[in-house]
RNA sequence: GGCGACGUAGCUCAGAGGCAGAGCAAGCGGCUCAUAAUCGCUGGGUCCUGAGUUCGAGUCUCAGCGUCGCCA
């Protein structure tokens, strides 16, 4: 019986290219745990897109003299192409500009206001008059109201680091004009009710059924709701780049970014849903209570994705299923220092998969998968945990290995002989093994899934020292070719238990032992028409997908390919290289 | 300022009421199938600080300090 898995992913602000902090924070950990449940044979649907929406977007569009599309338009199609290069197995991702996601989420607004979730409210906002328009936080500046700093930011000041609102400031300047020719003026608003929403949420988060939930996850979020101080909270803008409101008379004001980000996750799904052909299929998601969703996302993301969002759903009164889990992961640093555009200190992941292969890139970044605490990666790590782990440990035992039997064996799986009490030994490990690091995958505790998995390797590499089925070969070759048998067998089932992980190399693996089928399904880009334009989005086709989550039952006789070494060594000069890179 | 997480070997990190762990780095030895890879042995600790609970605290409680995030 096949469970329904939803994996959601944090949907990233499309002004810029994304860097390995996103990946090893929210898209890599939920793509292996999204093909550990595809190889499990559970139906996963995975979805994300790029959030077009906020201000990131026309700040940027704006320093550039471009539109807010001409933003999306570059970054859309290189975080999509980098994806697919890293192998992030999205069903879907999409953007949020897009027909389906304007009507899905205008279709929820409608919902929240009619059930009261959301009501109408007027706040004081600075006007330019000069330019006849709202400041938002990011286009007004003046003095800061706490520390008397002049250039403050609406919404936060860079001297003190206290925050407030922008009608605060100390003679606040329009950052369009330059000039402070600004009144406070009231508009009106529309707030979703979170107040309302606080007791319902509380009852949701204290069921009983969150054990699972990460301490940082369930404390925050307990806390936040035990304290009983959620308060309305603005869901419309005055702005003009973002989703239009479907009531007369809102035509200068739009939905808010955070709002119809996190509605991306239905939106997509529907998305999805449509695209395959089959309009409804969503629901089994999203309905079925037995479906069990979980929201991919970093630290700073957990207010909107274990109180808001559940709350939108919970206020959307249509039956929809709460978050499962939220694995949120802590931050990676590099190199000791936050990773900063502004202050030159930048890996880009698609910058850097030009210089080396996927998989070294999800090993490393899984190895040091900030989990349960910041993580500070560093280039030497980098190549450390390349040749002496994935090259030295798990690379080398499966060309050892297969070299071996392919050269000694007549290029083929040896037919084993009576098993002594080693070969026992190592066969009984393998099962524990690969339970182990199930248990660790469901959990969501990818890390040690892979240090577990790891350790079967070093298991296999101490195996073979011991059996030295190379000199075995000169006086009982069969007893060697029982060696053999039982190191393959391991690799086997290690390929199995690192492809989460490793999908590249370990599909070349399956390869040389011999299967001629595919592990995974393909991911593709494709252009997704609508009746006035298209956008361009990552699929994955699980069509082709014949791997099994188990231990290997790899047969005696089976015809292996020669194999090639899966990994290259890295020479430690990069490590000064790449260093000099990131101060761009 | 409030809330949450985190603080463990030289480095990067696991762990968790019952003899402090892994990998790397250092030293010695074995092996030669393999990408000079692998395997064994050895050294290394104020588990941030202070107090409390307990037969027993790195683990639980409280306070403080530091780092990160969210909020004001």
């Amino acid at each position: 019986m096949s469970e329904k898995i939803l994996v959601s992913v944090a949907w990233p602000y499309c002004n810029g290219d994304m860097h390995i902090g996103h990946i090893a924070g929210a898209y890599l950990p939920s793509d292996i745990f999204a093909r550990y449940h595809r190889l499990a044979g559970n139906d996963v649907l995975m979805v994300s897109g790029s959030d077009t929406h906020g201000t990131p977007i026309t700040v940027r569009a704006e320093e550039e003299g471009i539109s807010p599309r001409e933003v999306v338009d570059r970054y859309h199609p290189r975080n999509v192409q980098m994806m697919q290069q890293l192998g992030i197995s999205f069903d879907l991702f999409t953007e949020t500009d897009t027909e389906n996601h304007w009507a899905v989420t205008q279709e929820m607004f409608l919902r929240h206001l009619e059930k009261k979730a959301v009501y109408r409210a007027t706040m004081p906002q600075l006007y330019c008059i000069d330019c006849s328009k709202w400041l938002a936080d990011r286009y007004v500046e003046g003095v800061c109201p706490h520390c008397g700093f002049d250039g403050a930011r609406g919404d936060q000041c860079d001297n003190c680091g206290r925050a407030y609102d922008a009608i605060e400031l100390i003679t606040p300047r329009c950052k369009y004009c330059g000039r402070a020719n600004i009144e406070v003026r009231e508009t009106e608003h529309f707030f979703l009710d979170l107040a309302a929403l606080n007791q319902p949420l509380l009852d949701w988060v204290s069921d009983g059924t969150k054990a699972h939930w990460r301490p940082n996850v369930m404390n925050y979020t307990l806390s936040r709701l035990t304290s009983r101080e959620l308060r309305g909270r603005a869901i419309t803008r005055d702005l003009s780049w973002g989703i239009p409101i479907p009531l007369p008379g809102f035509d200068s004001k739009r939905i808010y970014v955070w709002y119809d980000a996190v509605i991306g996750y239905l939106s997509a799904s529907k998305e999805w849903a449509a695209v395959v052909g089959r309009p409804e299929a969503w629901r089994e998601w999203w309905q079925d209570p037995e479906a069990r969703s979980y929201y991919f996302i970093g630290k700073d993301n957990i207010d909107f994705h274990a109180i808001i969002w559940p709350g939108m759903l919970i206020g959307y009164d249509r039956g929809l299923n709460l978050p499962y889990d939220v694995p949120a992961n802590e931050y990676l640093n590099v190199e000791g220092r936050k990773l900063s555009k502004s202050r030159r200190w930048m890996i880009v992941m698609r910058d850097v998969l030009e210089r080396y292969a996927a998989d070294p890139w999800r090993y490393a970044l899984t190895a040091s998968m900030p989990e349960s605490t910041d993580v500070n990666f560093t280039w030497d790590e980098f190549v450390r945990r390349n040749n002496e782990e994935l090259v030295a440990t798990w690379g080398n035992l499966a060309n050892r290995v297969l070299g071996f039997a392919y050269k000694r064996f007549e290029g083929r799986v040896p037919e084993p002989g009576d098993f002594d009490v080693d070969d026992r030994a190592m066969l009984d490990q393998i099962q524990p093994a690969f339970e182990r690091v199930t248990g660790l995958y469901e959990a969501v505790k990818l890390k040690q899934a892979l240090n577990e998995a790891m350790t079967l390797a070093h298991e296999a590499n101490r195996y073979l020292n011991l059996k030295e089925p190379w000199k075995q070969i000169k006086q009982d070759p069969a007893a060697a070719a029982t060696s053999v048998f039982v190191a393959l067998r391991v690799i086997d089932t290690l390929k199995t238990l690192l492809a989460p992980v490793l999908p590249f190399t370990c599909q070349d693996l399956h390869t040389y032992l011999g299967y001629d089928d595919q592990l995974f399904g393909e991911l593709r880009l494709a252009t997704l028409p609508e009746s006035e334009r298209s956008h361009l989005a990552l699929r994955y086709d699980g069509a082709g997908a014949r791997g099994r989550w188990a231990a290997s039952d790899l047969p005696a006789g089976q015809a292996l390919r020669e194999p090639k070494p899966l990994f290259l060594k890295l020479e430690p000069t990069i490590v000064e290289e790449e260093i000099e890179r990131m101060m761009g």
